[in-house]
DNA sequence: CCTCCACAGGAAGCGCAGGAGT
DNA sequence: ACTCCTGCGCTTCCTGTGGAGG
């Protein structure tokens, strides 16, 4: 066959295979639908808070708490865009501005998306944050709207630049005239209270709303509602949808998961030809995404990390059970010099490797070895075969893969 | 009981790139 | 051309600490 027909093959395949899809941006997560099924009740709260802003007056500032996938994002994003609506009709001066803190990933360009929101161009860098800050309270104060602010995963935002932002901002209607501003703080995380000053807490969530994770029950009713305007006719097995419920509802209920489950294992079965979703499709979705996530973290990676990942390959197959920081320095250290490179401070390394925890690829955990110290036990959380794979392929790092370590052999022979 | 190891991880600051105003 | 700003990656310096062995 030449190369061409076979092409063809592919692409024909491709094109006569309706058998599985009938429309699978249903399946993405930023897909918002128009039922949102077991968050009624949420919906209704916060609805009944932000419906004030139609008669022009400021609502509460809203806190909301859920772990991921528990439809926090999807329902804000509903109400909101129903009441923008409603604002049409009504003339009611609503601004609306949606800003995801952790893409954001700093205090200015969280400001600068807003300025963003009310017609203001800010450059994305340059200028003092005081400056923007300045910006965006002029063109508010120009708008004269009521300005409703989402800061979607604000945990992040608070964790790395604290909550300085929050606070300008509650503190913002004792300065402005004819706009006000309404806050929506959305956080994946339960213990943000803990990160926040007093007097930003108490004026951030007036209310507060806490989304449940889904069970699987609802799980698999919300994955039936998504499935039926996803696939065609027959072709998800009941199965395969309980199956994708189970396993989301496991992993604390995240919805967001299910759907992921669901929209891959539908593409693994479009591509092995088949015309129905199956149980066993779905398992081979699960492996699908944990093995893409992991291939595309490592080789995300920056030089650095990858060769800190590659120094815990190496001393992870000397056979004892969990490196240390300090060999897994040394090691580090002999790879940096083979490659020619200047290596960094141990105390770098020691947040690389929290970085590489952070992210599930290896487990680090403090232990005290009483008089031998206090250190990190680091275990690989991957599989090896994979590390090895990904990091041989890479030009640089290639040759390094089936290199002895010298420390290795020579190491001091701590006791466990 | 105290000591003391081998680090953890906070704080401060540095040099750099990218950009603004003047 | 100059000075100022920011975020980022990094180093330097530092204080804190759980528990085995004395």
């Amino acid at each position: 066959m030449t190369d061409s027909s076979l092409l063809d093959d592919v692409f024909d395949k491709f094109i006569s295979n309706v058998r599985i899809f009938k429309d699978r941006e249903v399946l993405r997560h930023d897909y918002i639908p128009n039922r949102l099924p077991h968050r009624e009740q949420q919906i209704r709260q916060l609805g009944e808070k932000v419906a004030p802003l139609l008669k022009g007056a400021r609502s509460s500032n809203v806190l909301i708490y859920g772990q991921t996938g528990t439809g926090k994002t999807a329902v804000v994003k509903y109400v909101l865009g129903r009441l923008e609506f409603k604002a049409k009709e009504f003339g009611a001066p609503i601004k609306l501005c949606y800003v995801n803190c952790r893409l954001a990933g700093s205090e200015y360009r969280t400001f600068a998306s807003m300025c963003q929101a009310l017609g203001a161009t800010v450059p994305f860098t340059g200028l003092s944050v005081g400056e923007v800050f300045d910006r965006l309270k002029v063109s508010l104060e120009l708008s004269g709207t009521l300005f409703m602010v989402v800061l979607d995963e604000a945990d992040a935002l608070i964790r790395t630049c604290g909550d300085g932002l929050l606070y300008e901002l509650t503190r913002m209607n004792e300065v402005l005239r004819k706009s006000k501003v309404t806050l929506i703080g959305i956080s994946n995380d339960l213990r943000l209270k803990e990160f926040l000053d007093p007097r930003v807490l108490s004026s951030l969530s007036e209310e507060e709303m806490v989304f449940r994770p889904y069970d699987a029950d609802e799980l698999r009713n919300i994955l039936a509602e998504r499935a039926d305007a996803a696939f065609i006719k027959n072709a998800l097995s009941e199965a395969a949808l309980g199956l994708c419920a189970a396993l989301a509802a496991a992993e604390h209920g995240d919805a967001r998961r299910a759907l992921d489950l669901l929209r891959v294992a539908g593409e693994v079965a479009e591509r092995e030809g088949g015309n129905v979703v199956t149980e066993e499709h779905v398992r081979e979705a699960e492996k699908h995404i944990e093995h893409n996530r992991v291939v595309e973290a490592l080789n995300n990676l920056t030089l650095h990390s990858k060769l800190v990942a590659l120094s815990i390959y190496h001393l992870d197959k000397t056979g004892s059970r969990g490196a240390i920081t300090g060999e897994i320095f040394d090691v580090y250290d002999e790879l940096s010099g083979e490659l020619g490179i200047a290596p960094l401070t141990q105390r770098r390394l020691g947040t690389l490797i929290n970085e590489l925890d952070a992210m599930g690829l290896l487990n680090a955990k403090v232990v005290s070895m009483g008089r031998y110290g206090r250190t990190k036990k680091i275990r690989l959380e991957i599989a090896r075969s994979l590390i090895r794979d990904v990091f041989a392929a890479d030009n640089r790092l290639g040759r390094l893969v089936d290199y002895e370590p010298h420390c290795l052999s020579k190491r001091s022979d701590r006791r466990h």
